[in-house]
DNA sequence: ATGGTGGGCCACCCA
């Protein structure tokens, strides 16, 4: 059964409801995984993901900031919240979908909102940077004790670290920058290895080719400086990895009126 | 080297 699933920063989905109605009746995901909601579980368009399809509404939101959802047309048999560094944040939610046609052991799909980090790249000065390396830490020793990518599973989100040199704009440039500095590639690194998971978006676009999914809204002419990075990812575990048929990036949507400053990631799994 | 632009929400927080 072919699976279409997105995943996107929305920067506020009740401001950007339009845009993903523009996606779904574009695109047509069958699953949506989204951060930075920016609002209550009591304030989400849940009247308006039903109408569009989507009947089945995984949601962890809080005021005012970051906050995660799946919306899907196919049935949840479980959801999970799981809180990180014991900050109160709703940067994840799981889910596990009922068991698939013909016997195929059920798909669980993980959607996180790493910590951006701030602006300055020293843990001793900056508390969002530390905030943002402990996440990592945390992320891979759940990964590692939880065993969550030893079955069929999908790790998605905007995790915030661009790690390979072509994930920004200009390597050299950016290594100072949080989001590129060497240790948060190095714990990045260390996440993917506890699954282990594969970059499936790397399976389509070979690491010599620049990769972006966010570019920032400071930058008037985004398009023409292309200074954007590949903050957005979407890795599977190396059972379903080769169920993942096709991926795409949707660079217009970065185009389109009001945008979010990050674009959906798509992929096509044939389970 | 700096500041540039957004969203939430009402004084600034966050990205």
């Amino acid at each position: 059964m072919p699976i279409k699933l997105a995943t996107w920063n929305i920067n506020s989905v009740r401001l950007r409801m339009p845009l993903v109605e523009h996606l779904i009746t574009q695109f047509k995901p069958d699953v949506i995984c989204l951060q930075e909601t920016k609002c209550r579980d009591a304030e989400f368009p849940s009247s308006d993901f039903k109408r569009l399809g989507f009947h089945h509404l995984a949601i962890n939101g809080q005021k005012g900031y970051h906050g995660v959802c799946i919306a899907s047309k196919l049935p949840f048999a479980h959801i999970e919240k799981r809180g990180f560094c014991d900050m109160g944040d709703a940067r994840h939610i799981s889910v596990t979908f009922e068991a698939g046609t013909a016997g195929r052991t059920p798909i669980s799909v993980h959607n996180f909102y790493v910590p951006a980090g701030g602006d300055e790249p020293d843990p001793t000065i900056n508390p969002k940077f530390a905030h943002k390396l402990a996440f990592l830490d945390e992320m891979a020793q759940w990964m590692k004790d939880s065993g969550v990518a030893q079955d069929h599973a999908i790790a998605v989100g905007d995790l915030n670290v661009a790690p390979l040199d072509t994930d920004v704009w200009n390597h050299k440039q950016m290594l100072k920058i949080v989001s590129h500095t060497p240790i948060e590639t190095e714990k990045l690194g260390r996440v993917i290895a506890a699954g282990p998971w594969v970059d499936t978006m790397r399976n389509f676009v070979p690491p010599s080719d620049k990769l972006f999914t966010w570019w920032s809204y400071r930058s008037p002419n985004w398009e023409a400086s292309d200074r954007g990075r590949r903050l957005d990812h979407v890795w599977a575990s190396e059972k379903l990895a080769p169920s993942v048929r096709g991926m795409s990036v949707l660079k217009e949507a970065r185009g389109w009126e009001r945008p979010s400053d990050h674009v959906p990631v798509l992929i096509d799994i044939d389970h």
